[in-house]
DNA sequence: CTGAAAGCGCTTACAG
DNA sequence: CTGAAAGCGCTTACAG
């Protein structure tokens, strides 16, 4: 192991000569030393050790993501892991990802060893479904400064606005002319955007005066991938089928548009005007269906800003954020008046 | 900030009785004195400080995973990522998340904090485009104990066998009775795994006496989304189109099913068979196309386990791995003998 | 059965 | 302009 101790004696010096050199107080030295302490440090391969300067500075230089073992879409994670990790360069942190199921944290004696050593000096949390209330009190029990990713929670929480998402979905396809709007879910989950979506929609249709028509799996159930197609296939050849339709997610769409296309020789967006929520324009299969795009970049990164925010104030409460989705056309909605 | 001293005052013990007694040599302590150390630890949310425990053990206790940032499926990603998490749970080592994009490794004074500083024990080094030589020379500068996921590299690497699963797809079609099988990709990228699967394909249909028919962009050049149908019912509509189709991924199988059903009316399999690769089973749309599964959860836990060797005996090199793939049937192939 | 002491690799006042 | 020394929070041989 390479410790500053080697380049000191390799390069003449003393050990804080070294240290100092690496560090940022370089400018006080002669060129000359800098120079040997520079060359020295680069043939021995020398790399500071991060405990070692973890120790003395008191900061860990770490943040940790948490992430629950229930099913999410992966996608989603990625860009969010992606705006969290730029943010984190940006102030020379490491992220440091966990994983636990939500059952373990049931389990009294269970504590996971991201909480029981203290090897960050924040957490982002982020668990699409329900917060076991375990948790919650283990991160208050030690203090740890925090901030909840996907949650309604009144403080320390960041989501996107997925109420103001359903209206807007629902406001566009309205402006167009549309009147039998249909919300269409495929898929249930104790997330609470598979609720708010459905009530944004839901809202903006009473306003218009309009009746709302939910289409698909109540909260809790879920549709099998294989029953997708035949239940689209059964709601859309009656008389009075929606004329435009808002989706879940886009593998709510698929299914959709297989039945409309594949099996009733409809058109998109003749015969049926779609609108669906994803992370990012939504043309899996080649035709690009307009999309209320999840801000997920930006929720990484924001949650990121909020926690180094709480490190520095030693985990004072900082108030939620509530991100706009954005409408992103593509070419499934079409005018009908 | 909680220290084992604190713990130590509150309880009325030395520090060298806390942290025995909250380490593995609880069981040299009368019953007593363990729990006052518990309930004082416990009153007061003591964890203990891991850089310090890696200060003296000489093991930081985290290991890295380097990204690149060019685009990858991010599904493959997520579950790479809870197998290398799930193995380094059993191990009780932390996992750190890197990310830098190739072109800053061409530059020559640039060097990722992973690299510049010691944080990790060893390296999970992720990138499915070509790896910059640079960083190669960086992390044998530093004699980083690694190991490449996704390489074709003769030692410290882990592979899926994209050749031999090409093979086996066409292998299956051609027991099937079919002759005209083509193989679609509408994507490029420089990954072994474009040519590989191809290769595969071609080198079981000679194997048949039969010609390849490779259909799509060539290696380099990537199909628009937007244009992907179109190209499908292009091909589709030959009076000699194939009978059966072996795709690059799912993405590619996707639009070529919503030319074949939606444009053309024809049949998934009755018109049609088709095999794709994917991370599991592709049935995104409700309808299940058999799949060559990439093993990406063992492709991480292996790489994890092969990587805790490496650590344990500082460096040493490993034969590399190739996993075989398997064929998980869904309802797109059909018989035609 | 318990505690005093050394030391892991660094950084940073402080002295010279 | 450079170096000796203290100390960050732990663990572990060693003494008692």
């Amino acid at each position: 192991m390479v410790t500053a101790e080697k380049v000191a004696q390799l390069s003449g010096v003393s050990l804080s000569t070294v240290s100092q050199v690496l560090g940022d107080r370089a400018h006080l030295f002669r060129a000359e030393t800098r120079e040997k302490v520079v060359r020295a440090a680069q043939k021995l391969g020398y790399r500071p050790n991060s405990s070692a300067r973890a120790m003395r500075s008191g900061r860990l230089g770490a943040i940790g993501l948490l992430l629950s073992t229930e099913e999410h879409r992966s996608s989603l994670f990625e860009k969010m892991l992606v705006g969290i990790y730029d943010e984190l360069v940006r102030q020379n942190l490491r992220l440091n990802v966990a994983r636990f199921p939500d059952k373990a944290l049931t389990d009294e004696g269970f504590v996971p060893q991201i909480l029981r050593e203290w090897s960050c000096d924040g957490l982002l949390i982020n668990y699409n479904a329900l917060i076991p209330p375990r948790m919650v009190e283990l991160i208050q029990n030690y203090k740890i400064p925090s901030v909840w990713i996907n949650s309604q929670r009144d403080t320390d929480a960041i989501r996107p606005d997925d109420f103001g998402a359903g209206v807007i979905a629902t406001e566009y396809l309205l402006k167009l002319g549309h009147r039998r709007i249909a919300y269409a879910s495929y898929s249930g989950g104790g997330h609470y955007s598979t609720t708010d979506r459905r009530d944004g929609y839901a809202h903006a249709m009473k306003q218009a005066g309009l009746a709302p028509q939910i289409i698909g799996a109540q909260t809790g159930s879920s549709f099998e991938r294989s029953q997708r197609i035949q239940a689209s296939r059964q709601w859309l050849e009656q008389s009075d089928r929606p004329t435009a339709v808002i989706t879940y997610a886009g593998s709510t769409a698929l299914p959709i548009i297989m039945a409309a296309i594949g099996e009733l020789g409809m058109r998109v967006p003749r015969d049926l005007s779609l609108v669906t929520f994803d992370d990012s324009l939504f043309d899996d299969c080649g035709l690009a269906v307009s999309t209320m795009v999840i801000p997920e970049y930006e929720l990484g990164q924001t949650a990121a800003r909020m926690l180094e925010q709480k490190i520095k104030t030693s985990g004072q409460s900082l108030p939620s954020q509530v991100l706009t989705m954005q409408l992103v056309q593509g070419n499934s909605c079409q005018s009908i008046i």
